[in-house]
DNA sequence: CTGTTAGCGCATTCAC
DNA sequence: GTGAATGCGCTAACAG
């Protein structure tokens, strides 16, 4: 069995086998009804029983266009990424289209080799908490569309989560509990999200007379959660905000170790609300449509595309605090 | 602002610039070697200076090769997937490579779709963990190069993640503890994994003379997981072997709901490791390397294509367990 | 070493 | 309604 998959007929054979041209076979696929019903049954069955299927690499260069768009992402593993993906690709294909998917590792310098990798190969491509500086995002918007999630380029179609009514709220539930001074427990500092989180939750604090305190995780993971405990306890903060869930699981999994009961003795609350309820106890986290963004967003790049013109639109999805059992009254107070 | 991407310069007008033949800008970039130094440097700076870079569809369409390659995976938000994920795409980039995604949703004629989408567009398919019936993916396999993970289907080529190994040891770490009946939570009926899984516990059992019960869920989720319980406490069993670390997951917060202590009560172990240590109770598990899964995946593909036959391999991955906290003495025996 | 010629498979003007 | 001709942008023989 040598080369099976070799044996695709072309749009030629399918003509010869059809008696027709291969225009008539073009036609019976793009648009049918510029033929006779008849025409386009023969030509279809025909091509059926050849197994013949349209070459999309050969469309494409006669079209200019094969709708597959590109979706870069810091982190596949990261449990913020995948429904976000999943929406993305549920829209993509509603519209036909494959999506190309890359991983940058939150590395700069390997997200703008993929888009480099990726320009030319597709439509559209939409960076996710892209960690590339201002310029070079422009430069590439200059040679493929290009929609932002969670990025914020003036001049740039850009949906963003925002965080900061959310980040507000669970101030606002902290400082109920009685918590006066609160950790913020910031993520990747290239992270628009996480400067936007940083300052909303700084600006809460200052209007409720609080006082925030600051440590910084090396990057938004189990282990840098797990890891920062020591300086966030350190800071004799009696409750923390993570940047992300995912940190703020590994806050809870330190906290654990060290036999201090979680919201008794600490209150710690997260964002994004990936987890659910599976952790232990469940966490109290500020909830982001995070698959709501991967659709807008591929709807974005399909306007974009089929305007022809890059549009300065700014996408905004809210956020709201979802109470869980991670956040409580403040020791002192008890 | 009109169209700013469509300033792509072609092959033609590099040439013109240069002053060469079109065929003496693509060697340029396909064979320097072929050329004089001069020449090569020269055509390079014009092209550097006219923005030109290669048009990759129309590379394709004349050379029959892309170098892009189709993942299809059932479920983008199982964990499982991630870092196999992440793993093919590390060993994509090495083979400068691009890797389209797909989620069948954990349905067939999703899947079914998704191959026959991608199938034209890419070198090859890797089908993780396929809901395909046999008949189904050896048509696809005729028509593009598949390698298949975590599905056994003779005379594909194949990578196997073979738990038996590693669930015997969980029955064998069970059994010590005095645990008698224990149960298996079933995943996915279509799942090989799933079989294999199930297959590999009965033997461990029967070899050791104890007792196996089992209840199935719907599918391998946090929440088929916690639904489970009820079902699972009813068989009387003191121990569970989850079908993967998400089910596990949901088990153990459904048991802290109920306030059963784990492993004082019940003992939970999971399949995948894909968890760490990142519940409460830390998961006993067992460790699969899904990651090397991915790679291996992408470097058979490579091979497959390169060698232009598809060869009978069948690569096994080993699993061992690994132990955490959620696995303990029997209730009765304490 | 470099230019010339000829397609890759398809969609799309035009004629008929 | 349908066929013949042309080109998308590039690579691959074949010359020289």
């Amino acid at each position: 069995m040598d080369e099976p998959w070799r044996g695709v007929p072309t749009i030629s054979q399918v003509a010869q086998a059809a008696g027709v041209s291969r225009a008539t076979v073009s036609r019976a696929f793009t648009r049918p009804q510029m033929l006779s019903q008849e025409t386009v049954s023969r030509v279809k069955s025909v091509a059926a029983r050849l197994g013949y299927v349209p070459n999309q690499v050969a469309r494409a260069l006669s079209t200019g266009r094969h709708g597959n768009i590109a979706l870069i992402v810091p982190d596949v593993a990261n449990p913020f990424f995948p429904p976000l993906i999943r929406g993305a690709q549920a829209r993509a294909d509603l519209a036909g289209a494959c999506l190309f998917l890359g991983s940058s590792d939150e590395n700069a310098d390997r997200e703008d080799t993929l888009v480099a990798k990726f320009t030319g190969q597709v439509e559209g491509v939409i960076l996710v908490s892209s960690r590339l500086d201002e310029e070079r995002i422009r430069h590439h918007a200059g040679r493929v569309p290009i929609v932002l999630i969670n990025r914020d380029v003036t001049g740039l179609p850009r949906v963003l989560i925002d965080t900061s009514v959310g980040i507000s709220a669970a101030v606002d539930h902290l400082a109920e509990f009685g918590h006066r001074r609160i950790c913020y427990v910031a993520g990747p500092a290239a992270s628009w999200s996480n400067q936007q989180r940083r300052k909303a939750m700084r600006a809460a604090m200052r209007r409720r007379g609080l006082e925030m305190v600051a440590v910084t995780a090396q990057r938004a993971s189990f282990e840098a959660g797990r890891d920062i405990v020591a300086a966030l306890l350190g800071t004799g903060a009696t409750a923390a905000i993570a940047f992300d869930d995912v940190t703020a699981q590994g806050i809870l999994v330190a906290l654990a170790e060290r036999r201090i009961a979680v919201p008794e003795r600490f209150s710690v609350i997260g964002c994004d609300d990936v987890l659910g309820a599976t952790t232990f106890p469940p966490l109290t986290t500020v909830s982001a449509r995070c698959d709501e963004a991967g659709e807008v967003a591929l709807d974005l790049l399909g306007d974009v595309t089929r305007l022809k013109a890059m549009r300065e639109i700014r996408y905004v999805l809210d956020t709201h605090l979802v109470v869980r059992g991670s956040a409580g009254t403040v020791p002192a107070a008890r």
